[in-house]
DNA sequence: GTTGCGAGGTTTAGCGGTAAACTTGTGTCG
DNA sequence: CGACACAAGTTTACCGCTAAACCTCGCAAC
């Protein structure tokens, strides 16, 4: 029973507007309270310093009982900001976005803390640099979320005027706040694990890198406890791009010809690990039995594969609380243009033991 | 050089509003012309009917050489449409999101066919029945996406003037359009391909349902197949929710004690058969050396396993893409509150044999 | 030569909300 | 007892964009 007047039969051609919908309005409020629209506003923002206890609880009534919703479009105009904080992740060639396991768990993560502070997310896949700077200015956002972008790309962004957080990145913009793990110490504890199983030759298996990223950091870390324990560690990275399950499955089938000496192998991601040891079982091999496999990331995934995936575990939920914490504490902090750099922030990792590391063949 | 004036010290308190953004707007591409805002605003909307070609041309110049960037508030607020879709996922009491490997594909997928065409994507958890009203209201919503909603809530949803699409729903609601995978067929398929094997008595597990939602369908079409085949299908059900990964490994570890004649158990999700199999791995069985397993899904991680697992496997682009056609079909139709009730989609499914399934012990 | 009409605009009046400046009544202090 | 601060509002002027109504030619038809 709504709405009385029907729509104007056939005119829905094209892209019609729609007509204007029934809504409750701050004014509606005003009227009924017999106060200004400024002072229901102030009301419902909580400036409440302004209005007098028994105005507000009478606005508050009114306000309620009519089903008040803030129209988020106009707050937006005329505040010059949206309690909208938008999640950026950078889309491949496939053109299509949330890939790894890892990347839905900080969307989903940020998602519900952001959520439970009034703020709203925004997912968009990113195709250029330049879309971040216009996603930014075209919808007033209060924040941004970088979601696994390359160094350089972080690096190369030119956002100015609101927070920028971004999630396992080392990138040296002074603008961006970098939340990660401790890349290096994960791989050390991957190569120290290798070792003390008596490994003497070592696989590292990972995406291409350049300089000291995420996986720049897990390689370095790792190839120091190597060294330091004196046993060799080959980098396969150079030949290919290694993301995806099948690309792990793919390294595991040619495994024993490409790499014969090779007793372990360290993969960057679990998923990469999880395909690796099904290419290693399909090739007749056995894990750990011919060739040891540990993992990085610590998904829910890897605690059941047939052997378990032993792993080097990131702490997720706090990566995603410590992302949403400065998020949410330069907004609400107004940080803009001349807020000064943030030290970024490295979380803590730790093994998790399994079953697919065990002594050399 | 942007800003002269710096912000005003300590006034940093809380939740400042920032500065007014030096954005390029209509206007000053109208100036710069020498037209209207009107029409600059009608050539950047395509309505360029009513503007001849030499202007277009000399409009889009200048929008490009300034660098316009639509402001989405003010054109969401003026045109009550938004160009925003809304991706609603309900939360459970973790209150987190995006808990499935499914959820994820169909989320990432949507976002990427509406980007392409112009769209935005609000990620939003919902807590209550009221969420989804407020949602589309607060926002002049174009569209919401229905993501794994259960049915009974998509009956109860008052969503008016706005295209409602529910993945993996078969809801009565006739303002709501289900698309959603044959799910009674690939119960079938399941419950055939066990009784192919040999199997006399097998174990249904899944969350629990009420009536013919999606996995009351997977159940109709086991059943119906393991009848017909004349083996007994034991619902596992009523007993336990069972939804994750783990849940999964627990069944698994007590299936040969509280279902010791069971030889075989279809499980309404992939990770949900993989933490079975984990589950039956841990507790000295093996599959399909003791106990088959089948799955639903097709996720990537099934292919992994070890045994790889036997899976009744969805058109997940499909699914997604038809999803996303049904979305733009009817924003720009302007489907309204007028909307006459669309049919349902449903998908095709087809097994897809891996090494989970054999004979019974 | 007036009427008609369509192409190519312009003008007007908001959309719902907010910041900042302004008003008014009241208690308080020197 | 006047000046002055403060509480509790109100008023004004937008934010950037759009729908719909209005204007104004030049040309074709009668």
């Amino acid at each position: 029973m709504s709405v009385v007047v029907p729509r104007m039969g056939p005119t829905a051609d094209e892209e019609g507007p729609r007509d204007p919908p029934v809504t409750v309005k701050l004014s509606d409020i005003a009227d009924e309270a017999g106060v200004s629209v400024m002072t229901v506003s102030n009301v419902m923002n909580g400036k409440r310093a302004k209005v007098s206890p028994a105005t507000i609880e009478r606005v508050l009534a009114i306000a309620a009982r009519l089903g008040y919703v803030p129209n988020i479009p106009a707050r937006s105009l005329a505040a010059h900001r949206s309690h909208i904080v938008a999640a950026l992740v950078p889309v491949g060639e496939n053109n299509s976005l949330l890939v790894s396991p890892h990347t839905v768990a900080v969307v989903g993560g940020m998602e519900t803390h952001l959520r439970h502070r009034g703020y709203h997310v925004l997912l968009r896949g990113i195709e250029h640099d330049d879309q971040v700077a216009q996603t930014v200015r075209g919808w007033s956002l209060d924040g941004v979320v970088l979601v696994e972008f390359p160094d350089e790309q972080v690096d190369r962004l030119e956002v100015a005027g609101v927070p920028v957080v971004a999630i396992d990145s080392y990138a040296a913009n002074p603008r961006v706040v970098g939340v990660r793990s401790d890349d290096h110490e994960g791989g050390r504890l991957a190569g120290a694990r290798l070792a003390a199983a008596g490994h003497r030759r070592v696989l590292f298996a990972g995406p291409p890198y350049r300089g000291m990223g995420v996986v720049g950091r897990r390689w370095a870390g790792f190839r120091a406890a190597c060294l330091e324990a004196g046993l060799r560690a080959d980098d396969v990275e150079a030949r290919e791009v290694l993301t995806s399950f099948e690309d792990g499955r793919r390294l595991g089938l040619r495994l024993r010809r490409d790499h014969p000496q090779v007793t372990a192998v360290f993969a960057t991601a679990d998923h990469l690990a999880v395909g690796l040891m099904a290419g290693i079982a399909e090739a007749g091999g056995s894990v750990p039995g011919d060739v040891s496999v540990i993992g990085f990331d610590g998904l829910d995934l890897s605690a059941y594969t047939t052997p378990g995936l032993t792993t080097v575990a990131q702490d997720m939920p706090a990566k995603v609380a410590e992302a949403s914490r400065i998020m949410l504490e330069q907004i609400e902090a107004g940080r803009g243009l001349d807020a000064p750099a943030r030290e970024p922030v490295s979380l803590g990792v730790h093994l998790v033991e399994r079953g697919s590391v065990g002594p050399p063949r």
